[in-house]
DNA sequence: ACTATTTATCGTAATATTGCAATATAATAA
DNA sequence: TTATTATATTGCAATATTACGATAAATAGT
């Protein structure tokens, strides 16, 4: 079917899936390292640095929005992407929470 | 295409995003959920719990073995699902390490 | 051996994702 | 106005994912 259901699921669980759902693509890895690296906005040159066709990294730049993990402020002819910083430390939150072990016990 | 160009990216990032991929699904975070919540192995009510037919559960249960994060011990006529606790850590830590942005200042 | 139980696999339909060429859009520059 | 430049959108082909019915495989109990 290709077509998740969703309803037999709470919010919390469709939330974390659909953001790690987003990180799962090596080329929004990719993206979100550089931004990281280069510790700035990118007006341009994610072409070059990443070796999709624009279309496709203009494809994942819109999936990386949908979870707000970044942003894009329209800058003349260009758009400068930038690390929404609020919004990844509540998915950092929400993703550290998740994989919290502290109070499991083993039973094998 | 649907066919992600894995080439063009370094391990860590292809890792990272068959990690984040994996946890995706609403219904495979669902499972993880419920095996912290027991704090045992599942061995059965599965389906029950999750509320998807048997082979999708059991699809489901085969990508979250394909990262390690839980082991399956054949019991008799079941099988015993647990939390591979040591590779749950190095799953935590990778992700942990790719969402720290302690040393990341903002341009904007 | 036969039956019941549990889980895996196969086959398949519906939908989603990835990638790119072509094209559209929008803003600036000449 | 007419380029030029940067990004988005459209359309499409190839592949992947999700879900499940049917069936297989494997073990336990009778």
């Amino acid at each position: 079917m290709g077509l998740t259901k969703s309803e037999i699921f709470t919010e919390e669980q469709n939330n974390l899936a659909a953001i790690a759902k987003v990180l799962g693509h090596p080329a929004r890895i990719a993206i979100l390292q550089h931004l990281m690296k280069i510790q700035s906005c990118i007006c341009g040159d994610l072409v070059n640095v990443i070796g999709l066709a624009q279309p496709t990294i203009s494809q994942h730049l819109k999936e990386l929005k949908k979870i707000n993990i970044i942003q894009g402020d329209i800058e003349g002819t260009s758009v400068c992407y930038c690390i929404n910083k609020e919004e990844w430390k509540n998915i950092q939150h929400s993703l550290t929470a998740f994989l919290d072990l502290s109070v499991y016990k083993n039973c094998c």
